[in-house]
DNA sequence: GCCAACGTTGGC
DNA sequence: GCCAACGTTGGC
């Protein structure tokens, strides 16, 4: 069992939306090599924070994995007609009473060395087991 | 295989 | 809107 962190823009496709649909979706549209490989290596029932990039800045949620990595529907063939492009699709679980900003994890000494914080331009990254049981205490878990 | 130029992400 | 950090591309 492991934990990850899944960055979406609000506006695209925020956890309420997710919520809304109720139904598992593709976790589509990554276009970055370290990004895809760590959905590679989820397991299904692995769980993942949600978090809010450009607009909130938060983690809001908490989805898990429901399908493993597979083909991305939205990629196109490369010219050897294969498709790099995979993800997983994912389910919400439950959102945050609280949200835990960006700001709060960059001035938590426990959290400032996330992946999220080192490695901000990427999507989708790992979280430690000792990261993920404070983020969801200070969230209200 | 190196590296400069360019593109993209995402915080501010 | 700017810029830092990083990834990708392409010339050599």
């Amino acid at each position: 069992m492991a934990y990850w962190l899944m960055k979406s823009e609000p506006d695209v496709n925020s956890y309420d939306d997710v919520v809304a649909r109720g139904v598992p979706e593709e976790w589509h549209s990554v276009r970055n090599y370290t990004a895809r490989n760590n959905m590679k290596a989820m397991q299904l029932g692995d769980e993942a924070f949600f978090y809010h990039s450009n607009v909130g800045k938060e983690i809001v949620g908490i989805i898990k994995v429901v399908a493993l990595a597979h083909p991305d529907s939205t990629a196109e063939p490369n010219e050897k007609g294969n498709i790099v492009w995979e993800c997983v699709d994912v389910l919400p679980v439950k959102k945050l009473p609280k949200p835990v900003t960006l700001e709060t994890i960059k001035k938590t000494p426990e959290l400032a060395n996330m992946a999220l914080v080192k490695l901000s331009r990427l999507s989708v990254g790992p979280v430690t087991e000792a990261e993920w049981k404070l983020i969801c205490k200070m969230g209200g878990l």
